[in-house]
RNA sequence: GGACCGAGCUGUGCUGUCGCGCGGUAUGGCGCCGAAAGGUAUUACCGUGAGGAAAGUCCGGGCUUCACAGGGCAGGAUAACGGAUAACGUCCGCCGAGGGUGACCUCCGGGAAAGUGCAACAGAAAAGAACCGCCAUAGCAGACUUGUCUGCUACAUUGGUAAGGAUGAAAAGGCGAGGUAAGAGCUCACCGGCAGUCUGGUAACAGCCUGCAAGUGUAAACCCUAUCCGAAGCAACACCCAACGGGAGAUGUCGGCCCGACAGUCAGAUCCCACGGGUGGCACAGAGCCUGUCGGCAACGGCAGGACAAGAUAGAUGACAGCUAUGGAGAAACCGCCGUCGCUAUGCGCCGUCGGUAUCUCUAACAGAACCCGGCUUACAGGCUCGGUCCAAUG
RNA sequence: CUGGGUGUGGCGCAGUUGGUAGCGCGCUACCUUGGGGUGGUAGAGGCCGCACGUUCAAGUCGUGUCACUCAGA
């Protein structure tokens, strides 16, 4: 499965600004509706809605290997979400990682993401 | 055995489940997205996928573009000598200086007899020095050997000196002897400096001999000398699609300046305002790596053979679990060697170092390609190999 | 990728041809006041980001390095 990534940065503007937080203790969830869901869905090849993913990973965590380790743990967390829930799908998603992340396994990253999704309305 | 020195290599592995980038084959499709250029779904399989520093961006190149790029000034870099190299500020060798018992290590290591500047405080004086002093000189007194010696005073004058003077980082070669009115490289020995001949060496330089006496330090102060350097950087740059609108406008074309060359001056170079998107560059192959051999002290070079496919663009190379794998640390247990001590002494016990066996626990360095190479610098848990030095010991 | 800038008392900053490290605020003690503020006097507090070097002498000069920060494409 590919994620739609989003790299405007004025689209994460939007969503720290309008969207839903849902902060957790290494992570902080902004779910905004995605205004051009519509149009993407009918770019998509199978015609499907999909959620367009942002990760931000600010330099305080670390060098590149910690980014980088942090990034993969969030995008296999939300795999796993997809994966085993029923998401809601046509929405701008925003995850940050904080400074506690350091450290943490992806199963850890993973519950932390239910109950965050589950405030953030995004699964039931 | 202990303490070191130098060089090189290495930088956890395996299994299972899920997952990612790129390439290929098959499947699928002739559609879909987009204004166009262009891109391309799904599924399966195969292949492949981070480093010694990928890092810092400190040097040097390749490559690309810039009047097809030319001259001068300015500016920058380097700094013993010889070599290696595409090139270098790198590397090798060597010289000199310094450090270490030694293996060996460290050094921005040209020029101050071309010029300018600076040297606080202290000190007479901080760079073509003369304040005090010393001596000559003048006067007086004394002694006697009767023209010498000693002492005191004056330094008003003139001259000779640089021995001594509380300073300072540094005081006009050092030190000893001779010498002198007093002194002084004035003379001599040793040491140091400079110049020259000769010898050795490609050279820096070293050694011997002879001669000389110039007057401090600082060029990581300006500067001088020699050599080298055009500028920018893959967000370079080339091409394609869209747009071709509005405004400024005489200069623009690479940096600071000048010259030269080219383009342009209203059919208007160029700039600003709004603005992109895509493809190539760019992922096959080299100044590269490994092995052998020859040349060379070495860096390196010649020849022969061999292996090789990361290529993203919010940026893949992973997540989770397990292991009788691997390394390290610790714990207690057993066994063995050696040593000390004690005793009821050809043995036993206690303690310690080292090694081995199996068990448990903990831990896994620094760090992530982004056009590509050669270096440098910095970070780094450990492990392995080779060569060498010093000390102790000789079963 | 390229080019700059800054690290000095707790905080904000000075510090030029190298020669004793300073200013303001803050802090401490004392005086002033019935008490506090204000005012006055005195004082403490610095390996000048780190390392090596040049120099008689380094905050200053050179090289390397670390951190922060700005600008441009």
């Amino acid at each position: 499965m590919k994620f739609t990534s989003l790299c405007e940065n004025h689209l994460f503007q939007k969503a720290y600004r309008g969207g839903k937080k849902a902060p957790a203790h290494r992570i902080v969830l902004y779910v905004l509706a995605d205004k051009k869901a519509n149009l993407l869905k009918k770019r998509h090849p199978l015609k499907r809605k999909v959620n367009r993913i942002g990760i931000t990973v600010s330099k305080k965590i670390g060098g590149a290997v910690q980014r980088n380790r942090a990034k993969r743990i969030i995008r296999e967390a939300y795999r796993c979400l997809e994966k085993e829930y029923s998401v809601k799908k046509g929405y701008l998603v925003v995850i940050v990682a904080r400074e506690s992340i350091a450290g943490a396994k992806s199963t850890e990253i993973y519950s932390e993401l239910v109950s965050a999704a589950r405030r953030g309305g995004l699964i039931q």
